[in-house]
DNA sequence: CTGAAAGCGCTTACAG
DNA sequence: CTGAAAGCGCTTACAG
């Protein structure tokens, strides 16, 4: 392994000279000396050891990227792979190192950060209870997405899960919707629990109402189609909180010999790709996660260049894409 | 920051033994020192530096995963996030830390490993030709996926992509059809190339023939459907390299106003979920590719507990899966 | 513009 | 079972 020392040796410099050339502070080189140093790291193939500069510099540039679960919501919609998709080019531009964690307990969350000293963390999924706890144990830029934690200070970029719900209870009662039903993911997430809000509330706005045995858990509920299928109250609506649970119900209301959107009406969120390839093609709520990702790595780096920056709680908004899994009812 | 030092003086033992403690060496020290520093550990939240560590064992337990591509195709299909999610879990668990790196110039392959000192390589995607390059530079436990590579000593995960186009083109005589396309993406692809050839020369086998004007690059023409509905020669069966690119296809031929499998069979290639939640549900060619991952992550850290470990070569089966997308032509 | 010294927090390799 | 010493490859903080 070819070290600082070395190239020092070679060009008949000290290492400190060599190091200020590594790291590009070239106004303090004489350019004689730069020009033969980076000529010599070029032939040696000299690659700087991170481990060392961190040890020394008491930082690294590794930022850790912390996502919720098991991996098994990973493995299943393209929401994380979006996000890290779109993290991981942008954290390796700016030259820092990305690290992947997969978080089932909170603890491990300090344990990890600190062990690599990362520079910074940005949170993928729900965190909402331990932020208090994470925030204070870590002194790094931590940035969450679709938390809602009370937290004052918190930085967090979300998306106006509230009004995703408002814009689907209303499209299903200008459709001519009166009744309606709710599937949700992960239940006990916020974001999840915003939606059925923003749905209910508009939905009792309006003088209707979303009955509590509609409200289905997914995860919980094996077969969500059939469960729907057998509602005493029949209904015409359904909101689902994902377009992966909204695909994979259209599919099982199909195979029970039920029409999407004939028999029963669907309104998605995300707004991916998928959406659109389906027969019919949903209807959905869309929301920027690309851009949600982007933005929590700019706030990252904002906060490394400049620790006093303030937190910032950024909301983006949604919007409703008319496709074809909603039928109009004639009232 | 705690360190080795503050427990050590707190406990009033030397910092040796505290590290035998920290490393669970723990037949080299006493009981009574044992309990006293894990308690003094647990109350002053001791973290291991683990650029101090790495630093001075030369080694770290860090696992890379290097994708190729700059995250496009990451953020497209489910088939990288399904191997990331399946290989971060799985590197966790034994105490180790993943490092998710995007490559679309080999060059920074070795200087990313070198850098962090990283134990072992995992890589998704298409790596044929530097392989050698990538070998000579780096003396770690480097596993690769999907390549065909013709360099000997190897490790290498990949599965029966020759086999996949045989078992495609079987099918598609068997059901009747004498007509055939192949769309792939990233043409250049070996994985791609394979699946091609196993199905060309099955077809030919038959006393059949694929035209060259039928084989499509999916990434260059930017409407394959079209271009397949306005073949000079029509066609009836089509196989395509990916579920992610039928689904598409089955798709825009609908919006053609074709229909899938009437007008059209398809056969897809991965064995998604996502190829039975549409309609028609997808015919296709199964591979696993959570096994794939889960092989991959195991041989990484064989190697790593055993470096004299040989070379080896895997190739899973693949099988069809027969659903609704390609259709029976009486002959 | 240049460099000698100290130190980051560990582990390795010994000695006892 | 225990510990003193040296060193991993850098950076920080000075001094000149």
């Amino acid at each position: 392994m070819v070290t600082l020392k070395d190239i020092a040796r070679e060009a008949g410099v000290s290492v400190m000279t060599v190091s200020r050339v590594v790291n590009g502070q070239l106004s303090k080189v004489s350019e004689e000396n730069i020009k033969k140093i980076q000529e010599i790291i070029k032939k040696r193939g000299y690659v700087p050891n991170s481990t060392a500069r961190s040890l020394s510099s008491k930082s690294s540039n590794i930022i850790s990227v912390i996502v919720q679960g098991d991996g098994n919501e990973f493995k299943k919609s393209l929401y994380n792979a979006t996000m890290v998709g779109e993290i991981v080019p942008y954290v390796q531009e700016r030259g820092y190192y990305l690290m992947l964690h997969f978080i089932t307990n909170y603890d491990d969350i300090t344990q990890r950060l600190r062990t690599w000293n990362a520079r910074g963390a940005i949170f993928i999924g729900t965190f909402d209870y331990d932020v208090q706890k994470i925030q204070q144990d870590n002194s790094i830029p931590l940035v969450f997405t679709d938390s809602y934690s009370h937290v004052r200070q918190i930085i967090n970029v979300g998306i106006d899960d509230y009004k995703g719900g408002v814009l689907a209870a209303k499209h299903f009662i200008e459709k001519g919707h009166r009744s309606f039903a709710y599937v949700g993911e992960y239940m006990e997430s916020s974001v999840v629990q915003q939606r059925l809000k923003g749905f209910k509330d508009t939905l009792e706005a309006h003088g209707f109402s979303l009955r509590s045995d509609h409200i289905l858990d997914g995860y919980i509920i094996k077969d969500t189609a059939k469960a729907i299928c057998s509602f005493k109250e029949p209904v015409t609506a359904i909101f689902a909180s994902s377009d992966t649970l909204a695909v994979s119900l259209i599919s099982d209301l199909r195979d029970l010999g039920k029409k999407v959107p004939d028999d029963y009406s669907i309104i998605g969120f995300d707004g991916f790709p998928l959406g659109s390839l389906i027969k019919p093609r949903l209807t959905t709520i869309y929301q920027d996660v690309a851009k949600k990702a982007r933005i929590a790595a700019d706030i990252v780096f904002r906060h490394i260049e400049d620790p006093s920056s303030p937190a910032e709680s950024i909301v983006l908004d949604v919007q409703l894409v008319e496709r074809d899994s909603v039928k109009t009812i004639e009232t």
